[in-house]
DNA sequence: CGTAAAATTGAGCTGTCTCAATCAATGTGG
DNA sequence: CCACATTGATTGAGACAGCTCAATTTTACG
């Protein structure tokens, strides 16, 4: 077990703070015809516009804030625009454990759309701008429409499947094996979003944040990207990863 | 990490062994008037009695078989009548890692209820004894009645949670802590379904499975064993677990 | 541009693993 | 219902992956 005490909440943490801005539908957003936005934002020439479901209204948590706090009810249902957060429980002794990174164009907590209330804090990694589901809209869309009820029920699957994945990692993998993964998975999971441009993609994770998703410590993980890094695996530059070698980081793990 | 190979396949174990066994409804199973098989099975006097989704053969598979294996189709949904099961994901080196237990009254496997196939093998840990509820009625349940489409995503997404708190547990907790968790958490969801008498209950698990599931080790899950037992927090006997002091094991964790 | 946050480094240290080897329990076939 | 065969539990000595605790340097951001 590893005792840092990672994270101590500032008061200031404890009240999110918004800008709120008015944005005509998602103009020029790469969201937008992906994923969920997709389905129900269509472009000009695409079918369904039903535009009722989605908020104008873009708001934005800062870095380091919190923009849902476990257990408190809301009944919109967020959806990332653009930035970065975590999903994670925080432990009475100060420690954190990242569950999962919720990436442009997910929902923030999956869970939202069955339950009042999330069961996990959500942290924003850098500020995140995001946009509110109205629950009662797409409950009513999942009623009616099959398609969008197996839509949710995959993607709540499939968040499923990764924490589960998570579990095989922590029980099962080493420090190196686990920080590969989560490099290689995170550059799947942006390619998607066409967010990956030659091997390399925007990578505002902080050490910290790598240390308290994978149960590691920070010089530990440090070390271990020195490593990645002097065997040409990876190469950060400006907040930017490049994958160098994915074929021996893929071959490392297992 | 650590690199104990704790499973090879025999050939044996590739072939599951079914007892079909010809039984009317469930008469005397305690789980007829609990979770799911409560819903669909009512009692006598209970309204609804909806047997046409429930299957009346009764199916086993021995101890250390598979019941499930992942990613092979099946077109019905098991629940386990008695015994335990654990669901598992096996690594190319012969390691293996438990994601959860399954018991008596738990669906094997919830996301059958939406994936033709299950994502992770499911492997008794007694022999088991199962019914299948079939698949196609289910979603029609579901389709046709909100408050069970409630209950499945509640299950689910309750199954989910388990997961998470799997990942603190492996992420940010001693073995200590792992253990003493585990052991709570199993007699909890037992208490649901009234199988735990003055602090007792059945406990069929084996060291192998308790160190897959909280990835440690059989010799170190049996130390951490003998610590709890010589401070006369839990005692075993006959395949029996006693939680003599719930408080102390409840205080050890964080 | 100053300050808070993050990265880096190094010298111990320890929780948990490895590797057997032995013993106990459980199940199985005759 | 016994004797073997298999599986599981126990034990111990030694090893090491990853942690702790600073202290220092670098980076990021308001």
């Amino acid at each position: 077990m590893n005792n840092n005490k990672s994270i101590t909440l500032r008061s200031k943490q404890r009240n999110s703070d918004f800008h709120n801005e008015q944005k005509q539908g998602c103009p020029g957003c790469p969201m937008q015809t992906l994923g969920l936005c997709g389905i129900f934002i269509k472009g000009a020439d695409g079918a369904s516009s039903d535009h009722t479901a989605l908020s104008q209204i873009e708001r934005s948590t800062a870095a380091r804030r919190l923009i849902l706090r476990s257990n408190e009810r809301i009944n919109s249902v967020p959806v990332v625009c653009r930035g970065w957060a975590a999903s994670a429980e925080y432990l009475r002794n100060g420690q954190r454990q990242i569950l999962s990174f919720v990436l442009p164009g997910d929902l923030i907590s999956a869970s939202l759309l069955f339950r009042e209330a999330p069961r996990h804090n959500v942290e924003a990694v850098t500020r995140v701008y995001y946009r509110d589901f109205d629950r009662m809209a797409l409950r009513e869309a999942m009623r009616a429409r099959p398609d969008i009820l197996e839509l949710f029920l995959t993607s709540f699957s499939d968040e499923t499947e990764r924490i589960a994945e998570m579990v095989v990692d922590l029980g099962r993998r080493s420090a190196h094996q686990r920080v590969a993964r989560l490099l290689l998975t995170l550059m799947e999971r942006l390619e998607k979003s066409e967010m990956v441009r030659d091997q390399a993609f925007n990578f505002p994770l902080r050490q910290t944040h790598i240390a308290d998703a994978l149960g590691l410590t920070t010089p530990y993980v440090n070390q271990v990207l020195n490593v990645f890094r002097e065997k040409r695996l990876i190469s950060f530059e400006k907040r930017s990863l490049t994958i160098l070698n994915a074929e021996e980081l893929r071959g490392m793990i297992n």
